[in-house]
DNA sequence: AAATCATTCAACCAGTTGGTTGACAGTGTG
DNA sequence: CACACTGTCAACCAACTGGTTGAATGATTT
């Protein structure tokens, strides 16, 4: 599964924190619409949504093809998929039960879920350096 | 599960498209840290540290508890699997192979509908073009 | 060729974001 | 009490966001 690197997670992250992207997420769910199509349920002009369109582009969210004057958007789930994984990590906070069927299923996380108690390099370490 | 709302998932998908912030989380799994614990990884001052945290208090990430003078902060799990469960409906976009161990996985969803494949009425698609 | 359609671009605007600094409010401690 | 410590607040700033409008670019239609 596709690990997202920390600029694409923002990017993602920061497409879906708007409600218009993700109704349009949402639309494009199992189909291709055009550029109008994906604007029409909204109050905005076409020049708006071809903003938010355009941030959902370049989050690799979606996929545009032109053929002719018109412009096709598909889904592209990979970065969705990366975004679920990172919260995957924090999973075991709120299922508690699942450990082991959670342990087969995301292979890539032992290294993560072994630290989960034990502080290691990346975390902040308490050393509060003021009194030397 | 908690079905977020708009307004909540704005604030969870907006805090989480921060690297500081998302690192603030990481660093808060299992364990309770301070603010100047939290912020002491990062190279910005403790107010804009302490603005971050607002934002993930804001979007009911965390919990504060004030001891003393000193701020105690735990990871909020709930509005993590609530982002996790929307985007989970999107989960047939990309899994195809997990769908069986996925249906084992989330045995919540067992109440509402017994299947990943087929889209449910709790399925956020409003239109759904099967031309797919 | 001219008109129309689908879409983007450019300029602009108000509001938000992420950062800074310095002052302030509580809490602990000598 | 006086001082140090933890953290927030307020003011400020540059950069970005989400929206607008009007003009521009290409592709289709008549």
């Amino acid at each position: 599964m596709v690990e997202l690197q920390t600029h694409e997670l923002n990017a993602v992250f920061h497409a879906l924190g708007d409600a218009t992207r993700r109704r349009m997420i949402d639309d494009l769910a199992g189909r291709e619409l055009t550029v109008s199509q994906l604007a029409e349920p909204f109050a905005i002009s076409l020049a708006a949504a071809s903003k938010h369109i355009k941030v959902l582009e370049s989050a690799g969210l979606i996929r545009r093809e032109v053929r002719g004057r018109t412009h096709f958007c598909r889904l592209e789930p990979g970065p969705l998929a990366g975004a679920q994984q990172w919260l995957s990590h924090y999973e075991r906070f709120w299922t508690g039960r699942l450990d082991v069927l959670e342990g087969l299923l995301r292979e890539e996380d032992r290294q993560a879920s072994a630290s989960v108690e034990t502080p290691d390099a990346k975390s902040p370490t308490p050393k509060e350096g003021d009194d030397r």
